[in-house]
DNA sequence: ATTATCTATAGATCTATAGATAATGC
DNA sequence: ATTATCTATAGATCTATAGATAATGC
């Protein structure tokens, strides 16, 4: 029942197999990168691999997986003491937008992942805008038609990998887009981030 | 100087190519196919692929970069009409976004190369922005931003494969993200659309 | 005579597994 | 005794090219 050091070298080993793909995923396409070359980074044998993961794309997809969990974590910190739907929403789309420059290893794998990388955010995302538009401070029709606009804005945004001023313009249209009036907008985006 | 019969020889296998990578592109990855499988699909001898394209890469590239020709010339077409910069940018996302039900195919291309696919149609929207910009009808800083936003959000819009309301809400709040006022953005959202 | 296409294949991968080795449990 | 890891390799790809064949130019 309880875990013993076998269970812990199998996590260990596990571990090094998912970092060494989160490591590749920055600078390599996954189609072009080969088993043998992710144990080798991971210093684990050949074989090992599929002792943890069926096959190459599995394991990518949970260390894509595995980052946009970080991502998430990193956002619902930084928002943690504020209550206006609207500016948690300025805010994580502000810092998002600037991980090419604050967190580029984050940044460089949401480029490689593209759409999939929404994926894993998606039940968390899609909660939170419910809630915006049940207490009436985010207009629009269907949530995921919205978190796609949101998504689709904001990874398009990181690919360009500009700096803050970039951030900032794609967090006030975001919400425009949700029908904020122009003053109300400006003012939630000119606020200092947290932290 | 003159087209002869051997040109056009030329010219058909590698449209038969092009024309193949194109239809596998609804269905594949392209990673996932072999040249082996394109020429077999292209009807052509599989040496022969080497005579028109470099790497399977390339052939990908400029399959999409085709698709994404059509699409463009099907939006210039459907816009010649209007003289209303915000018109012109509602009409063309919502035709886009509608394409999963009246384009399935460019769609699934569209969902295939994500971010890749607005490479080819930068250059013509980033015009047409800079002009909407320009005459005071479109509100925004950076160009390429303002692309980058409208590109993500239709395509993440495009991914879901919704319906024709999906699409005038993808379209209402592009209208919206560069500062519309909401009666203004509904009325030209609410029109009937060219055709 | 020239040019494009086609067929066949060498060489270089890469994946998945079998069997041996090492570490831990009891 | 059990479980995980490691080494080595069989078998199945896939790419790129060489040389033969077919079509067109002049």
């Amino acid at each position: 029942m309880t875990e013993n050091r076998l269970d812990r070298r199998r996590a260990r080993t596990r571990a090094a197999l998912l970092g060494a793909a989160r490591d590749l995923l920055v600078f390599r396409v996954p189609a072009e990168v080969s088993i043998q070359e992710i144990t080798d980074a991971a210093d684990v044998g050949f074989g090992s691999f599929y002792n943890h993961f069926e096959s190459k794309q599995t394991l990518f997809e949970q260390a894509i997986a595995e980052v946009a969990a970080e991502h998430l974590a990193l956002l619902s910190s930084a928002v943690a003491g504020l209550t206006d739907p609207a500016e948690v929403l300025s805010v994580a789309v502000r810092l998002t937008a600037r991980f090419p420059a604050t967190h580029p290893s984050i940044a460089a794998v949401m480029d490689r992942a593209g759409f999939a990388y929404l994926q894993p955010l998606s039940s968390a995302a899609l909660a939170f805008l419910r809630h915006a538009h049940d207490v009436g401070r985010l207009c629009f029709d269907d949530t995921e038609v919205a978190f796609a606009c949101v998504g689709g804005a904001v990874l398009g945004t990181v690919r360009l990998g500009r700096s803050d001023q970039a951030a900032d313009q794609t967090a006030l249209g975001v919400l425009r887009l949700f029908g904020l009036a122009e003053g109300d907008a400006r003012r939630i985006v000119g606020r200092p981030l947290p932290g």
